[in-house]
DNA sequence: AATCGTATTATGGCGTACCAGATACTGTAG
DNA sequence: CTACAGTATCTGGTACGCCATAATACGATT
């Protein structure tokens, strides 16, 4: 059997350890707010609760401390960690340099094929906002910038931006909320993909620093409007 | 007792735990080159070379594992994370774009203790340099770094190009062994601290760029010179 | 009654032992 | 010499136990 054939017939496993399933458990209970910011997460309760043993549950929280989606108070243990407006703002920041980065490569490399994926993506959204299903808003969102990033061979910044965003998922799940984004929000991807048809990267570098630049605003509306009422 | 003096007084305790002591240690047994890219890492024997359970030794496999130092082979356990040229290329690509960001912002903040630091920084890696000591001129190129990041309060971007970093590091040691390296780099960071002083953005942004540029393109000859010998 | 010391509890940090399943290695029988 | 079975190795995962520390409750002493 020659080589690049024997992939074809193999047979998928599950593949994912009871690590990653618990990993992936636990990121979405804080990420969809199951656990809230500041919440103590005590191993021995998460044991009962995912089912599995202390030893698997240590290294899902050191995962998602290294993430940064928990924090570790020395002698107190792993709590969910808190996100401050500060913080928000930096990775708003830097998003929009690396979206940008990347709209400009999309732009430079004038593929129709990229084209053609992002206003897929778009369609998505604009289909899901008319629907109000927003837990799919996000995820076309995501999958745009997924197609924008790995369209020009970036998956080390996708990675990045992924790992940057899941830290302040719940924001994001309350700026498409409100209402002008239902409609400023493609608008402002739109004009990125305008800018990438006509291989215009500069214009699309600033479009995509300008759709962050606006959900950072709103984010940090809603961040200092909610934290004084805490 | 009102707040803000409270920590004054405060006892400062060791407070590293084993964990993270094996951490460092491991990590930065990778980064130096005591453990090859490729090579496995056998939980059973760390434990014994770090002198502590596999407990402790899971959970840092697991914290390299994400910071991308440590890749899984499914049913066959870690190993020392290859890094493979394109990546290489992007990683220098990101810091170019969050240096840059820095750089920018220093320049419009106009502050003459910006420019000390970062002059500061600058002149302990020309004299690394003049000694020859190299691993110093890893630190202080870092430090110089450091400063650039955290005096607009980029706390966050320094930490995403420190992650980044450490997955580039032996690179970063041969490029900076590179003959013209030790005139060019430290000629084009000064370029750098000059466009900050005039309160030059662009400029500044546009120096940063060309610096990881310069380091990009050092590395990419290193790389691809040494692959196929080996 | 206020304060101080002590017992208890909760919890993280760490270690050990064990088992199951996958893989790599090896020696032997045909 | 090959095929196959057995074995060693290693990770993935579990269970359990011990110790240190922090917080809290409680009781004693002045």
């Amino acid at each position: 059997m020659s080589g690049a054939l024997k992939d074809a017939i193999r047979v998928e496993r599950p593949a994912k350890t009871l690590r990653e399933l618990a990993l992936d458990k636990v990121r979405e209970a804080i990420v969809n707010g199951y656990f809230r910011p500041g919440d103590r997460l005590v191993e021995r309760d998460l044991c009962a609760q995912l089912g599995v043993s202390r030893t698997v549950v240590r290294e899902v929280l050191r995962h998602l401390e290294s993430e940064g989606l928990v924090a570790n108070l020395p002698n107190k243990g792993p709590i969910v960690a808190q996100l401050d407006i500060e913080e928000a703002k930096q990775i708003y920041e830097i998003r929009g340099a690396l979206e940008g980065m990347a709209a400009r490569l999309c732009a430079e490399r004038r593929s129709p094929e990229i084209v053609a994926a992002l206003e897929e993506s778009l369609a998505g959204i604009r289909n899901s906002y008319r629907d109000n299903d927003m837990s799919a808003v996000l995820t076309n969102t995501s999958s745009f910038y997924h197609t924008l990033f790995t369209m020009v061979d970036r998956n080390v910044a996708w990675g990045v931006v992924n790992l940057l965003t899941v830290r302040i998922n719940h924001l994001r799940s309350m700026t498409i909320k409100t209402e002008r984004r239902s409609i400023e929000g493609p608008l402002q991807m739109s004009k990125i993909v305008d800018a990438i048809r006509r291989g215009d990267g500069e214009g699309a570098y600033q479009a995509a620093m300008d759709h962050v630049a606006a959900a950072s605003a709103i984010a940090e509306a809603v961040l200092s409007a909610k934290k004084p009422a805490d």
